[in-house]
DNA sequence: CGGACCATGTGTGCATTTTCACAAGCGCGA
DNA sequence: TCGCGCTTGTGAAAATGCACACATGGTCCG
C-alpha cells in the first residue's frame, strides 16, 4: 500500500487518517442504535477509545461537521464519513479462491453489506468449480476472471488464494483492469504502477499478540 | 492497541517492528518453498516489496543474524524470527461468535496451523450451541467462558461476535484472565488495564480501497 | 596471505504522525 | 443583548517512524 491521492485543496491524505475514518463510521452507527444524537469529540473518544484531538484533526481535513460549544450531529457526521470514504455508491467486488475465507467473505456483513457487492466468487480447482456458497453465488472458474470483471462492471478484487498463487492472481486481476486488489493471502505481492495492493494477514494479528504474551 | 512491551535491553519495540516480523516470517517460508536458503536484505527487499534497511534494522533490536559480505541464512533466520515471536510454544485460544467468520477461522490455517490451536468455539445463541463445526468442534455455551479458559488453559480470545456484543464479551474475557483479545467485531472496544485488545476490521480495509477509488 | 568486494549493522537527518494547548465561535440563560 | 461556559478547529511542539549513507567486518580469489 503506497502514499495517497490528495485531498479538495491538494492536501495529501495520510493512510492512517481514512481508516479512522472507517472506525469513525462505526462509531456513529453504534451511537445511532443507542440513540445518541450529538456527541462531542470528546465523548467519542472516552466511549471507543480513540483521541478527540485526532478525530477532531481527521474530520478538519474534509471540512467543518462540528459546531462550537456542542460537538457533533451523529446522524450528518455519518452521511460526510459516508461520502468521504465514496460508500454512497455500489461497489462490486469478486473473490478469488473458494477456501474457507473465501467462502466466509461472500456472505459477510462488511463485504456483502452496504454497498459492497459480491458478484462472483472464483477458483482454480476444477472440483471446486460449480458448488455453491451459502450467500447464493456458484464458484466460476477462475481462468474466466478478465471476462467476469468487464462483464459485471467489478471495481475490486479480492485475494484469498494460498500465498503461492496470490501474485499470479493479482497481476491477473491488473491485467483484467482492476485498480484496487485486498490480498488477504499471507504474503507481499509486487504491484503494477497505478493498482493499489492492501494485503491483510490474519496470521500477522494472533503473531503479535503472541509476541506481546512471551515479552510480558 | 497500546505501546508495547521492553526489549531484552529495555528498549522498547514498536508495533510496527513486530507486525513486519511476521512479514519477514512469511518471506522466509516463500524463498524456502523456492529452495532459496541465503539471501541478503537487498534481495528480500527487492522480491517482496519491502525496503532493506528498515529490514535490518527490525532484525538489529533482536540481535546480528546476518553475515556481512553475504546475507542472512534464511532457515536460521526463519528460527529467530519464530523464537522472538513466541510461535515456538503452542497457544491455545478461543472463538466467541459462531458465525460465518468465526467457524471460518476454527479451520483457518493462519488460525488453526502452526502453534496455534483453537480449543473452543462459544457462542450465546441456543439454537448453535450444539453444532458442529467443519473443524470437529462443537459450538458451546459461551456462558461457560471463565470455566473453558481455565481448563483448557486458554491464552488468547477471539471475539467474531456482533459489534453489539463485543464490549461485553471482552470484559468477560478479561475477567476469565485473558490478556490478549482479537476483536474482528466492527467496533472499538475499551481494554482493562493490563489487557491488550487489538481490533481487526475487515470492512475498513475495503473501505480504504473505496476511498482510493473516489479519490482517484 | 592480502586485498578487493560485498552486505550487514547503525548514526544521523528527514518526514510523518500524534499530542498539546489555546484562540475562535456557538448556544443558552439572565 | 451581553456574558459565560463549552467544544471545535488549528498552529506549534513533541514523539515516532523511515531512509540514507557509510564504517565495520566478514568472504573469497589470486
Amino acid at each position: 500500500m503506497t502514499a495517497y491521492k490528495r485531498h479538495i485543496d491538494n492536501t495529501a491524505i495520510s493512510d492512517l487518517t481514512v481508516a479512522r475514518l472507517s472506525v469513525y463510521l462505526r462509531c456513529m452507527d453504534r451511537l445511532l442504535e443507542l440513540g445518541i444524537e450529538t456527541i462531542s469529540s470528546q465523548a467519542l473518544a472516552d466511549r471507543f477509545n480513540l483521541n478527540s484531538a485526532q478525530i477532531r484533526k481527521d474530520l478538519a481535513y474534509f471540512g467543518e461537521f462540528g459546531v462550537r460549544g456542542v460537538g457533533y450531529n451523529v446522524r450528518e457526521l455519518r452521511q460526510y464519513v459516508v461520502e468521504i470514504l465514496g460508500l454512497d455508491r455500489e461497489r462490486r467486488l469478486i473473490i478469488v479462491g473458494a477456501g474457507n475465507l473465501g467462502t466466509a467473505l461472500c456472505h459477510y456483513s462488511g463485504f456483502s453489506g452496504g454497498n459492497f457487492l459480491v458478484v462472483g466468487i472464483l477458483d482454480s480447482d476444477p472440483s471446486r468449480i460449480g458448488d455453491p456458497t451459502p450467500a447464493g453465488l456458484l464458484v466460476e472458474d477462475a481462468a474466466r476472471l478478465g471476462e467476469i470483471v468487464t462483464q459485471r462492471q467489478v471495481e475490486i478484487g479480492v485475494i484469498t488464494t494460498p500465498a503461492s498463487a496470490a501474485q499470479s492472481i493479482s497481476e491477473k486481476m491488473a491485467e483484467a483492469g482492476l485498480k484496487v486488489i485486498l490480498n488477504f493471502a499471507p504474503i507481499r505481492v509486487r504491484a503494477d504502477e497505478g493498482v493499489l495492493v492492501k494485503t491483510v494477514d490474519l496470521g500477522v494479528h494472533l503473531e503479535e499478540l503472541s509476541f506481546h504474551l512471551t515479552h510480558v
